[in-house]
DNA sequence: TTTCTGTATTCTGCATACAGTAGTTCGGGG
DNA sequence: CCCCGAACTACTGTATGCAGAATACAGAAA
């Protein structure tokens, strides 16, 4: 007595039809004020007063309240009993702390694709970077930066590893917002490009090892650029 | 005209005195939550009945939500649009990419404490272990079980980076069920405490290589044992 | 009997209302 | 003039109410 379609077949969707997905409302306020920490509209320090930042988005506090409690487990507020949140700052041991997890897990993520990422991801990051040159060289400091924390995560997801991509996603999301006003002299940022042409060369050579030694190098180059950023 | 005690004296208390931390109910929520996942008292697959489990807890519905939501964050739970949520369940494929992740992140703290953690958090660890081998001796499987946890987040703690410790807990935490359901086996269970044993003397003897390497292995035979457990 | 469709019920998503607490201001006393 | 205290204000924490979506169910048609 089974059924020639399941209970599942709702999930199997007809083939060329994209499935409807509505975002919620705490989903949609929760990726709008990731993105105004990440922006400095919600500079680090700031209290997050939910009357006004609700009204402000034209949302009540109730989904508001869901979407801070998400970003406090991401560790990018801090929630004070009775005080509400604030944005979080990080110091600069912060920033060196997640900066060492961030190279450990790009660093075990490299050496996972260069092992067995399929050559058409390879060549996809390898064309990301291209286009993150062209970036470089017109000088679009925004259009290249959000281009480089994507190659990293693309680099990551490489893996094959999701959950290791996800972690390393939200750490990276911490101190997005520092890199972002962070590489502003033009020698360090020509640095920065040079790391990034032999990761890619080390990358579609697969060669593991390396990648490794790049990515590790490049990560410490970051804190030295972040640092003289920060001071 | 400065202050001699200035604004932040309140955060600096007199020390011996523990802060009063009131738990805000949403907290109390979610660690209640938390317990019942990993304890199997909400099984995997399981919808979560805001109405039901709020009045089983004696909550309303609003501090609830907010912990369901930080339990998605933490990967615990999934959230299906105007369907709920559901205790996450995790393939063997899930598991074996959090080991994978926690193997990366222990090596590298394993490597960080051996430097770097001062004598007595290392003999506190090796104090742990003594009492772990106690438990071990009379099968207390459940306070064993809860200190052996305890002792891979001392290790990790060890390496004084708070970041590294916190990603960690919170991978760790999705299979901690998994495990919790997982060392059945007298033999297996022999196997693991052997690798205990090991890490703890390479571990006091600051030999980060030797320790690197058996919580490489130990983390491997973990799957080994998880694998046959869940299947 | 089986399948499809219309309806009822249940539950989520969001908004609002209420209660309690921290911060502030103003008044009085030393 | 400074310090202390009490009332006030503003905001968070929690509960409840309401609308809409998803599921379950029942009836009709093939």
């Amino acid at each position: 007595m089974h059924k020639a379609a399941p209970a599942g077949a709702a999930e199997q969707p007809m083939e060329g039809v994209a499935r409807i997905t509505r975002m919620t409302l705490h989903e949609a306020v929760l990726n709008q004020l990731r993105d105004m920490i990440i922006e400095g509209k919600l500079p680090p320090g700031m209290r997050i007063n939910e009357g006004q930042v609700g009204a402000s988005l034209g949302v009540s506090r109730t989904p508001l309240r869901e979407a801070i409690k998400t970003l406090a487990s991401e560790g990018l507020v801090e929630i004070l009993p009775a005080k509400g949140a604030v944005v979080r700052r990080f110091s600069e041991g912060d920033i060196a702390e997640i900066l060492a997890v961030l190279k450990v897990l790009e660093q075990a993520a490299a050496r996972l694709a260069c092992g067995r990422a399929p050559e058409a991801e390879i060549a996809a990051i390898a064309d990301l970077h291209a286009r993150m040159m062209q970036l470089y060289e017109s000088g679009d400091r925004l259009a290249y930066f959000k281009l480089n924390q994507a190659i990293h995560s693309a680099i990551v997801r490489a893996s094959g590893n999701a959950t290791l991509a996800q972690t390393h996603e939200q750490l990276q999301a911490r101190i997005r917002r520092i890199r972002f006003v962070g590489n502003e002299k033009p020698e360090r940022w020509a640095g920065a490009v040079a790391e990034h042409e032999e990761m890619i060369a080390a990358l579609v050579a697969r060669d593991g090892d390396r990648l490794v030694e790049v990515l590790g190098r490049h990560l410490d180059q970051t804190m030295e650029r972040v640092r003289d950023a920060v001071l």
